[in-house]
DNA sequence: CTATTTTTGTATTGACTACTATAAAAATCG
DNA sequence: CGATTTTTATAGTAGTCAATACAAAAATAG
């Protein structure tokens, strides 16, 4: 416990070096909430599981709910910011539908991860004291449904859906299919009936207008 | 607290009496979990929702987890047996899935009671300890997949759907549906919403194999 | 009546929760 | 060097959890 660990800080400040890792930490944290969930996950577990005692995990990351939050803000970057990227980008509706949830379909049932989607299951059944962790996915929860909206209006625009399709029920049921699938995953179904479902998503959409 | 209140009990046994309703306590509990969830809610709080004492519920019911499956149980009877027997019962498949994801969205969002459902909902993220609890929630969910793959092979019996169509698929993604309205519903979504989101529903089936 | 049985309310049990007071340890600053 | 600052590990804090020990109360049985 003599030198700080590799970390690119600039140039050292005063006291004593922090002797872990606090992106490890980090990683590690998340995992355990990951499979456990907010309130299950306790906070010796998780210090276990970072390696680290609880002061030094308050020093670090203020609270469990913050910890949380930070967590989970990069599991979304970790997990699902390429495949929206991917998602946003593909020309065609229906492959970029297809393509999302295949990729759901593989991140929520990764043989190396957890089972579902931490966001999805992580924080369902809060107590009141955990308003705040409850308010911050709720966010992310809505900023999805959000992404496949935005797709489809401009999928609605170059005539892929019809110019009148009920555009937030239509991304509001695609949130709502990817939110289930993560509840079958942590139900024990294998990677290939989640697949099956998965691609099904795209019968959701209504034809183009080119079909009628 | 002299006379034993209305009960339809056989011939009186011997101790004291019993001084509440142990359906209307079961109907109180059953608002406490599916409002709360099953950790959030705490054995004071049932209690006093029940208004009961601790040592009466515990010789009543048996345990925390007892009181939860016996109220999941009458909650199942009591909401979702009779949209069941319909869903069997309706002829033509598209209608009875559009009418049971009607239902759905009524009963998920009814203003007088807990927003979701509480089988997909009261009973995620749950201790280790509660594994009795988990167990007797995941056997319900898959007995509404059940009921989906039992209307869906009839449905391809008769015609209806392709007698190749993936049916496991098929009832796997209705229920993730299904499971995700709820989260949708404790979101915060409107009855309007969820309902243009349930009607979306029978897309997800295949054309019948007289249109192809 | 007395004896027996069951329910009642009060008060508590030990175990666990998130969180922290304290002081020694380990670094930089002057 | 000594002074300052930050992190460390130990050992707790107060509060909440599910579940109960206990004795008074209220019924039936004989």
């Amino acid at each position: 416990m003599a030198h700080p660990p590799a970390s690119m800080n600039g140039p050292r400040s005063k006291g004593r070096p922090r002797s872990f890792d606090r992106a490890k930490a980090l990683e590690a944290a998340l995992r355990t909430f990951w499979k456990l969930g907010y309130e299950p996950a306790s906070v010796p577990e998780l210090c276990s599981a970072m390696g680290v005692n609880p002061p030094s995990m308050y020093a670090a990351f203020g609270s469990k709910a913050a910890l949380f939050i930070e967590a989970m803000e990069h599991y979304e970057r970790s997990y699902w910011e390429e495949p929206g990227r991917r998602f946003l980008a593909e020309p065609d509706l229906r492959r970029a539908v297809a393509g999302y949830f295949e990729d759901a379909a593989r991140i929520l049932l990764s043989p190396e991860t957890p089972c579902g989607c931490m966001v999805v299951l992580a924080a369902v059944n809060l107590a009141d004291s955990a308003g705040e962790v409850a308010q911050a996915v709720r966010r992310l929860r809505m900023a999805t449904k959000e992404m496949f909206a935005i797709r489809l209006r401009q999928a609605a625009g170059e005539g892929q859906i019809p110019p009148d399709a009920d555009i937030p029920a239509l991304a509001g049921t695609l949130n709502a299919l990817l939110e289930g699938l993560s509840l079958q995953a942590r139900d024990g179904l294998s990677r290939q009936e989640l697949s099956a479902m998965a691609a099904l998503a795209v019968n959701l959409l209504p034809a183009g207008s080119s079909r009628r």
